[in-house]
DNA sequence: ATCTGTGCTGAACATAAGTTTTGTTTAATA
DNA sequence: TATTAAACAAAACTTATGTTCAGCACAGAT
C-alpha cells in the first residue's frame, strides 16, 4: 500500500470536518453540510474536492445516495463510525519515566500509534489516552509487559484503583495501585516481588486512572 | 427508566431491518429502504411506525434530514454506530459445563447478556461470542475469575493458543491452552497449581479461540 | 347504530441533497 | 505574452427522501 498523497489545505479542512461531523452526529454529512462547515462557496467545489480525495483513497462515494460518504483508514478500509481510536503517548514502566503527555490540544500530527476501543469506554470517560507497559511491576493485577493501558486522565483516586501516577521529586511516572494512608500514600506493585513505594501525599499527583487493559492475541 | 412498551411484530422487523441496514452499510436507511426490506406497501406506514417506535423510546428521528434515524438503546442513549455486540452465551471453567453454546442462529430473541468489543475484533474475525469466567484456573494467563473472554469460533488451533474445548467423553467445556502432543492433547491450565490434563486427540473438539479477555475495573 | 382510535393504502407533495454545466480565476510553463 | 490545466464560483438540474393527506377497514366503546 503506497503513502497516500498529501492534501491540500481545503481537503485537510474538508476531511477534518467530516471527521468531527461524524463524531458529533453519527452520520456523515452532506455536501451541503461540508459546504458551509468550511466556508466554501459551491458545492461543485466540494464536490471536485471529494473526487480527488476519492481517487486518493482517502473516503469512498455511494453515488446518488444521501449521506453517502465513507472515510478509509490508511490501509484502505472502511473506519467504523464509532472508530474510537486513542492515542499511545509513550510508555510507563515502576521507576522508569514516561515521555510528559500532553492531554490537551491532541489534535495536530497524528503521528502517535494508536489503539482501539470499545465505543462505551469514550462514551462513559470522555478523553483518553493509553501508554504501553513496560516491565511486569503489575503482574500480580493482571497486567503484563507489552499490555496496554487506556487511562482516563484524571487527579483524584480513590483506594484500591489503579492509577497513573507521577512522583514530583524522582520526577517519574509509574503504574500502581493507589492507597491513601493519611498524609502518606502507598503505591502498591501488585506484585508480590515488589515492595511498595511510600510517598508524601504532597509529592504524588495523580494523573490518571486504568479504565482498560488491552493484550495482543 | 420505565420498561420500554413492547413492539409490534411489524414494528419488529423494521427494528431489526434497520440493525441489519446499519451493520451493513454504516449509515441508517431511508424510508424506502425500510418499506422495501420489509414488504411495506406505501413509505407513511413507515413513517407512522417510526413516529410510534420514536414516542416509545426506541430511535430517535431528526427531522428533515435525510437518513436521520439513530437507534437508542435501553437507556435513551443514541447507539453508537458500529456498535459491536457480542452475545455471552454463558460460562465457563475448569470442569464445569457451559451450555451448549449455537453459535448459528444466534438472532431471535436477545435475552442474553451481551458485551460491547472494539469494532475491529468483529471486523477481523467474523461472528463471536463470549463467556464468563468462573475461577481462577486461567489466572497464570492473566485471567481472573469473572472476565468475559470473547472467543472466535473454529475448529482448529496452534500450540499455546487459548482455547475453549469439548472433551466429548466428559461433556464438558474447558478454557485451556493448546498443546498438540502426538495423537495426544495437552490441555494446559496456565495455572502453576493446576495439572494439565492430557486426552486422546479425538476426543477434544475445539470449539474457538480465546481473541479478547474483558475486565470491569 | 354510531363513534373513535388504530393500522393501513395509495398518491401526491416539498424539500434535501447529489450531479452537471458553464464560466471565471489562478498559477505554472512555453 | 499566450497557453494550459488545476481550482474555484454560481447556478441550474435531477434524484432521493422526508412528509402530508384523504380515505378505508376494523375493532372496541358508547
Amino acid at each position: 500500500m503506497p503513502p497516500l498523497k498529501s492534501l491540500r489545505p481545503r481537503q485537510k479542512r474538508i476531511l477534518e470536518y467530516i471527521e468531527r461531523f461524524m463524531d458529533e452526529n453519527g452520520i456523515p454529512p452532506t455536501v451541503r453540510d461540508i459546504q458551509k462547515g468550511c466556508d466554501i462557496s459551491s458545492t461543485s467545489v466540494v464536490d471536485y474536492n471529494l473526487r480527488l480525495m476519492e481517487r486518493d483513497g482517502y473516503l469512498k462515494r455511494r453515488s446518488e445516495v444521501a449521506r453517502g460518504i465513507e472515510l478509509l483508514d490508511e490501509t484502505g478500509q472502511p473506519v467504523a463510525n464509532g472508530a474510537v481510536r486513542v492515542q499511545i503517548v509513550g510508555y510507563i514502566a515502576a521507576g522508569e519515566p514516561i515521555p510528559a503527555f500532553s492531554t490537551e490540544g491532541a489534535s495536530a500530527a497524528v503521528e502517535f500509534d494508536t489503539v482501539e476501543v470499545r465505543p462505551d469506554l469514550k462514551k462513559k470517560h470522555g478523553t483518553l489516552f493509553a501508554l504501553t507497559v513496560k516491565g511486569t511491576s503489575m503482574i500480580d493485577a493482571l497486567i503484563d509487559d507489552g499490555d496496554v493501558v487506556v487511562v482516563k486522565p484524571t487527579n483524584t483516586a480513590r483506594n484500591g484503583e489503579m492509577v497513573v501516577a507521577w512522583l514530583r521529586e524522582e520526577e517519574e511516572a509509574t503504574l500502581k495501585k493507589f492507597y491513601r494512608e493519611g498524609s502518606q500514600v502507598r503505591l502498591q506493585p501488585a506484585n508480590s516481588t515488589m515492595e511498595p513505594i511510600y510517598a508524601d501525599a504532597g509529592n504524588v499527583e495523580i494523573r490518571g486512572r486504568v479504565v482498560e487493559v488491552l493484550r495482543q492475541y
